[in-house]
DNA sequence: GAGACCGTAACTTTTTTTGTGACGGAATGG
DNA sequence: CCATTCCGTCACAAAAAAAGTTACGGTCTC
């Protein structure tokens, strides 16, 4: 799994410190060490998922739309999407055979199995949590 | 998650089609639409968990060392390691930054918990059922 | 209306993954 | 015992994916 949920669960707690101010990408990517571009794009994600707003403009920036603790690490892999999933092999199986045209839809099966697992797992972690955790370890 | 294991679990599958014989890596990479090396480099991991055995010469190829049904996917994704896991984004934050210092070991303790519960969902699949969930379907 | 920020597209660079070619070694089985 | 078959593995090429960068228009604030 890439390591984009990485990163907007730690943008995410950046925002949590500060929920009273917007907070510029700027000011984010150079905290986490990326570039403001890469912090747009992912927040533009999370955004459409109704878990941050944005501003334009000066005095702008980025904000949690509700309290960190009512934010689900869940609800923020559900709003990256596919991207952060169990990925099928999309290599061509040879037409004639039987495993290689149904394997694909097996694993579906399977994946769904384990992608309910996931969520339900992360859905106990706010982001509340996280970074309480992650204050309490540094 | 990259994809490999599915590939893993589509090679698996194969074998168990034709537990008595030896499969050669050439004839798995034709049915998969890949390239024998790839297979061999795959299915080296799975040896070293024990899964299959292999046997080079002529006549040779590789099997699986015990019944489809008493290989679990969870048992596969293991064999895989930590290729097949939530990953931490590796970006150097500002060192100031009490939150990036300790976002990395709260991620770890959120992705533990959601590994947990992957493998437990993996648990309840064998390789049997896999297969007979490809043909079922196809 | 000047400046601060987002929004987004296009492009480059880097990293990761996959695919290839090559060749030694081992054992089979004539 | 020798030719063949197949694995084991390295080194490299190619392709794909991800991240980073530049650029610029739009918007709102002050």
């Amino acid at each position: 799994m890439n390591p984009r949920l990485s990163l907007a669960l730690h943008v995410l707690c950046l925002l949590a410190t500060q929920p009273q101010q917007r907070v510029t990408s700027e000011y984010l990517a150079n905290s986490i060490g990326t570039n403001p571009v890469v912090i747009r794009r992912l927040l533009a994600r999370l955004r459409q998922a109704g878990l941050v707003t944005s501003k334009g403009a000066a005095g702008g920036g980025w904000q949690l739309s509700r309290p960190a603790a009512e934010i689900s690490v869940r609800s923020v892999r559900a709003a990256l999407g596919e991207e952060v999933a169990l990925r099928r092999h999309k290599n061509q199986p040879h037409p004639q055979c039987p495993v290689g045209r149904g394997v694909n839809q097996a694993l579906d099966a399977v994946y769904a199995s384990a992608d309910a697992a996931i969520d339900a797992a992360l859905e106990h972690w706010s982001i509340a949590q996280v970074l309480e955790l992650a204050l309490q370890v540094s």
